[in-house]
DNA sequence: CAGTTATATTCGAAATTTCATATATTCACT
DNA sequence: AGTGAATATATGAAATTTCGAATATAACTG
């Protein structure tokens, strides 16, 4: 993959899903399609595509569990691009916080348990 | 205006003529149209246009000075959008470093000298 | 006041992006 | 093999964004 342009980059955060799911993504750690939909409250084909384009462009990766797939922000990114999403992130709560709380009111996560054994 | 929401912030970063324009006046505190015209190779009204947009989003502020406006960063833009700015500005030189050669070729640039008396 | 330069705006067309819907794939469980 | 849950993709329509061209405004110049 050649380098993280900053254009592809802001293309990439101006979309309220796609925003949206990294600043989550950001926040949590790593989460699967099924969490950011409840979270999102979006269709599952809708979050998917954009997960997808977040992950074509560099901005996520993903892991296949099971039958879960997890996203989380690409460690190869950019330095500069780290900052900025740190930033946007911790100065933003608002902007996301019911999605977190959908999230955390969620029942049947997914058992992140299974990760580490 | 209402507070700056990141996902506004984020779709006038996305497009070439935007950010490059947002990068070159951070980098030269100000700028007029007609310098970024020269600088970006874009028609007049394109550049005036996204300057409009950028200005009504609370990204820039506008001065007027004889027959010249200078447009520059807002003063009152919130911290993390001033650092996600500086980043990407002092990380991406090269995205917009054919622009800042252009500028700085450009003859007949108006005189900034009348500013300061 | 006529001409010139700098900037802004309008408008419909063109390009791009996003979306809902339907369908495909993969894996777990029985 | 058969069912259901999680995820991905294809497709054409709808919405949004961007653009060029024409025109408007405003200020300086002679």
């Amino acid at each position: 993959m050649e380098q993280l342009n900053p254009l592809q980059f802001y293309k990439c955060l101006a979309d309220d899903t796609r925003l949206k799911a990294m600043l989550l993504i950001s926040h949590e750690q790593e989460l699967c399609v099924c969490e950011l939909v409840a979270a999102l409250e979006l269709s599952q084909p809708k979050v998917s595509r954009h997960l997808a384009q977040l992950r074509q462009c560099g901005l996520l990766s993903d892991r296949k569990q099971n039958q879960w797939v997890y996203y989380s922000i690409n460690k190869a990114l950019p330095e500069w691009a780290e900052n900025v999403l740190a930033q946007t992130r911790s100065a933003n709560i608002e902007f996301y916080n019911d999605d977190l709380n959908r999230l955390n009111a969620m029942g049947n996560r997914p058992e992140r348990a299974a990760n580490c054994c």
